[in-house]
RNA sequence: CGGGGCGUAGCGCAGUCUGGUAGCGCAUCUGCUUUGGGAGCAGAGGGUCGGGGGUUCGAAUCCCUCCGCCCCGACCA
């Protein structure tokens, strides 16, 4: 039994000027943690307590499908370099030398290492399908660590790896994982939903991400209230309704028409008298194309993006659908090199482009992209590249061709949902990520020659999955979703107590002596308690209860003469007398997972 | 990396414009009183004013420079 008197739980009246968003300021608040840098934090005593419960869940759960290990956090490039990721990692990735001037890093993720136990070990497809994970720090350069914990330098993460001979074999890997982070996620009292998520531009076939809402999150999730779909943005579709095309004018070919000073997509809805739906914008950007072999340099591309007025370019799916590693808006000069176009006036018609996407064949090539919404579309208006001039009547297709069309936009709130046959009309809500699971493919193995012998004595690669969870985003995401003005609670699962009992006067003898015979009950019982018995006016230890997200609370106060006690139940500030007799039980009986 | 804001006691802040011996609230320590929602009174301790350089008789305050932290952005021209 932990008694408060003794306790480090250096609780703090106001929060921290710094901190924003709720579980931050919470988490200092409440003693959880400390800052010591940009995204880098010290857990304190009930920090760690909460975290190490998360922990043992996540462990539990992991350890019905898959092995521990531990792997180091400090790792060789040499290892890096057979990936490419030394490369692709760029700034993200903490490097340092040792005292020989040899290159090593701070792990991010694991992939490499474990592919590498695999290649040096493995021999057989009888020993697959494996799953191998570990619970470890990961170090991540991140150019903007925010929100606390939400987006930090140096994180615990619960990464696992599967190995499996083909791609059924991935398959129940995956489903398996997707089975035991549900579990995991619902015993730690979040609400949450899997989403469709991208796989990036490293290939892979399908990627599920588990998704927290609140407005402290940094992705957007669209669903569908109706049908249950729900995708990050970065890959959500959605059906557009019938668009109304303008009238053509004249002989129908594309006009030019003066429009002075209007550069913007609302001057052009104006002038024209059009809905932005009818205009063609253009995003011009510069792609990184990596280069495929080894010591030929990296190359930048020019690339036109038309859509929709009314439309967001998605920048992770174009870069999806061109390849790109990178994306860079075009600066002035490029502008009248690729597209021969001022900023505010640009259009499709006329420009030349590539065959295919990012080719390098001529030093000005430009790769056109279209969105899908722009297919079929008739009598326009986009820019005529020339200063204060836009052209109307313009039909893709017709007018202009392109290198690429693909669905390459953001999804907007209230777009019909994209399941066949469901009328749901889509909503947008902000969420935080709790876990990713994903089907690699051969990605590792292939480019760190990984093989097994298969029943006919033929080597192959096998095909792999990761998974990630990320610890301490579990106890943010659990404070975010629950909290007041007075602080927050956990579920008794990950609390770093599930019951504090609060000795209202501990100058009274009685009260201080029945304190410590409920605690050791409740203790007897299996409950995780803290007694608070320090000397301080019970106001005080009313406050500080409320605030450091233990569920429930048991008042040994003035009514004890009676043989009672209060129980309070922090969610919902529920406050109830109880006979002394029955409290443990009825405390057990809340307390069951 | 671009833009904005901030840096003064453990926390929250004032003082900076207009240079003149560093302040307030909370917290901490001691004593007394108090004891069911962050108590009262009396007393006390605690500061390289982010670092360095400069201007000045004199710098928290003005100038230069570096560092750190927070927020927004790094897609619609």
């Amino acid at each position: 039994m932990h008694r408060w008197s003794k306790l480090f739980v250096p609780t703090l009246r106001e929060a921290p000027a710094d901190a924003e968003v709720a579980s931050h300021k919470f988490l200092l608040r409440a003693g959880y943690v400390r800052q010591v840098g940009a995204g880098i934090y010290s857990y304190l005593f009930l920090g760690q307590r909460a975290l190490n419960k998360v922990i043992a869940i996540v462990r539990e759960e992991m350890d019905t499908i898959g092995q521990e290990f531990f792997l180091p956090a400090i790792l060789p490039r040499e290892i890096w370099e057979e990936s490419g990721r030394w490369t692709v990692m760029g700034d993200n990735m903490f490097r340092l030398k040792d005292r020989k001037g040899a290159d090593l890093c701070l792990g991010m993720t694991h992939e490499e290492i474990m592919t590498s136990i695999a290649r040096n070990e493995l021999r057989s497809y009888k020993q697959l399908p494996q799953i191998w994970y570990q619970i470890q720090t990961k170090f991540r350069d991140e150019p903007r660590p925010k929100s606390g914990l939400l987006r930090v330098r140096q994180f615990t993460m619960k990464d696992s790896y599967s190995f499996d001979l083909d791609a059924a074999g991935l398959d129940k890997s995956f489903d398996l994982h997707d089975v035991v982070y549900r579990r995991i996620f619902t015993r730690c009292g979040l609400k949450f939903v899997a989403v469709d998520a991208d796989s990036g531009a490293m290939g892979g076939t399908k990627s599920q991400e588990f998704m927290v809402y609140t407005d402290a999150g940094e992705d957007l999730i669209v669903s569908c209230p109706v049908c249950g779909y729900a995708a990050n943005i970065e890959k959500a579709t959605s059906l557009l309704g019938a668009v109304t095309e303008m009238e053509s004018t004249g002989d129908g070919t594309p006009e030019l028409e003066y429009t002075p000073g209007c550069a913007a997509i609302t001057d052009v809805a104006e002038f024209f008298k059009i809905s932005p739906a009818s205009d063609i914008k253009c995003v011009a950007y510069m792609a990184l194309k990596r280069s495929a072999t080894k010591g030929k340099p990296d190359t930048w591309h020019g690339l036109a993006v038309f859509l929709r007025g009314d439309h967001q370019v998605n920048e992770t799916k174009l870069q999806a659908a061109v390849g790109a590693a990178e994306l860079r808006p075009m600066v002035g000069e490029e502008l009248e090199k690729f597209i021969h176009g001022p900023a505010g006036y640009l259009g499709p018609v006329g420009l030349k482009h590539v065959a295919s996407p990012l080719s390098t064949n001529e030093p000005d090539g430009l790769t056109v992209v279209i969105d899908k919404g722009l297919e079929g579309r008739r009598n326009m208006v986009c820019g005529a590249n020339k200063v204060d001039y836009h052209l109307r009547n313009v039909c893709p297709g017709r007018d202009f061709s392109w290198t690429l069309s693909a669905d390459i936009r953001s999804v907007n709130e209230g777009e019909a949902c994209p399941t066949p046959g469901c009328a749901g009309k889509l909503v947008v809500g902000k969420a935080v990520e709790v876990g990713h699971i994903f089907k690699l493919g051969y990605k590792y193995t292939e480019s760190m020659g990984a093989t097994v012998l298969d029943p006919n004595g033929k080597e192959v690669k096998p095909i792999m999955g990761s998974y990630g969870i990320g610890i301490e985003r579990i106890l943010t995401a659990a404070i975010e979703q629950s909290n007041d003005a007075n602080g927050f609670w956990l579920p008794a699962s990950i609390a770093p107590f599930t019951v504090v009992v609060t000795v209202t006067n501990v100058s009274d003898t009685l009260l201080r002596e029945t304190g410590e015979k409920v605690a050791a009950e409740l203790e007897a019982a299996g409950l995780d308690v803290l007694l608070d018995e320090r000397d301080e006016r019970a106001g005080v230890k009313f406050k500080d209860a409320d605030l450091v997200g233990i569920p429930y609370r048991v008042n040994v106060g003035k009514k004890v003469a009676e043989g009672k006690v209060e129980l309070v139940t922090r969610a919902k500030a529920l406050s109830e007398e109880v006979p002394l007799e029955e409290l443990t039980a009825l405390l057990k009986r809340l307390t069951v997972e």
